[in-house]
DNA sequence: TCGCACCTGAGACTCAGTCTCAATAAAACC
DNA sequence: GGTTTTATTGAGACTGAGTCTCAGGTGCGA
């Protein structure tokens, strides 16, 4: 697969400009990442090295994740309300999340409309932004057939709880 | 302080209405949260009853903050790339937050455009939402007057960084 | 090939948040 | 007002994600 080679690469030149080796753990860990495509957690990944027996820590899983993160090819997401998720970046640009608190299910959207109605926020208020994170919680279409219902005044509120089911 | 006394008001009927009772505990709690106003942890809210001497514990504290969300007195909030804040309810309605990562302040916005927008964007994939969480990382004007620099691609990625630094 | 700086793993640690259970306090009942 | 019922509390053990430490291991430039 050519696509995660390069990946590699980039990793690596990130790595190289601040001194910083690529290790055999680094590179499995960024052959896993970009050969799944979907959000994953660091305890995941990490459990996923475990079942193909490639012994990596958890605190050389985290470790490379920051270095993944900060060197752009990872980006860290907050779905609904609970600790970090990850996804790889792609070649496509930002986007934002719709997360179903009913079955867990993750819609990604993009929309320019949006972005620049923030960047007008940010400029009437005089703030220089350099990060955003947007997520909608609600019902997805299948789940609101099969009758999940959403926006009681009630069930708004214990969202938290909703978004808790998608732990493991 | 009648306005205060409203919430506590307010409280008990969310309470009463399914057969809890209104403590001591929780009477004070409420005063507190309401007589500050501004985001705060829950270990926060705990550091400030010890100050005052009210002794309440830990896990009352927490179970408290779940009964106050519940009721809508109080909303978890997301800011940085943290753990939970919390804020009172006020009379306005829904708003987000920018967050400055060079001095952790944070500034209230709300803006009605960008929630259609938002309407517009479930609207087309069929997403029933129930409630979202947007916050805009960045440097705000002062910050950014005495130099602090946002916005290198290296920064972006190491907001969470930054936002640790509102951490006590 | 060597040496050294960087990296790793194991497990101790931290910190927010949850749970348990015996003791306590609302409030409903008499 | 006193008693009973039932929810609530506090102390501290527990959990789970994430971080740190340090001795031993490894990539890679010279």
């Amino acid at each position: 697969m050519p696509a995660i080679e390069r990946e590699i690469t980039r990793f690596q030149d990130f790595l190289a400009r601040q001194g910083q080796k690529l290790t055999q753990e680094r590179t499995s860990l960024v052959r896993e990442i970009f050969s799944t495509h979907y959000h994953f957690e660091a305890d995941e990944l990490l459990f996923k090295m475990k079942q193909k027996s490639v012994k990596i820590s958890r605190a050389t899983v985290y470790r490379t994740l920051e270095l993944l993160v900060k060197s752009g090819l990872v980006r860290r997401v907050h779905l609904g309300e609970e600790h970090y998720h990850y996804e790889h970046v792609r070649g496509d640009s930002h986007h934002d999340h719709l997360v179903c608190t009913a079955c867990g299910s993750v819609i990604e959207f993009n929309d320019p409309e949006l972005e620049q109605r923030q960047l007008e926020i940010c400029a009437r208020k005089k703030f220089t932004p350099t990060f955003h994170n947007l997520q909608i919680l609600g019902v997805c279409d299948s789940c609101h057939r099969k009758g999940e219902h959403p926006a009681s005044p009630d069930r708004v509120m214990t969202i938290g709880e909703g978004a808790m089911k998608l732990r493991k």
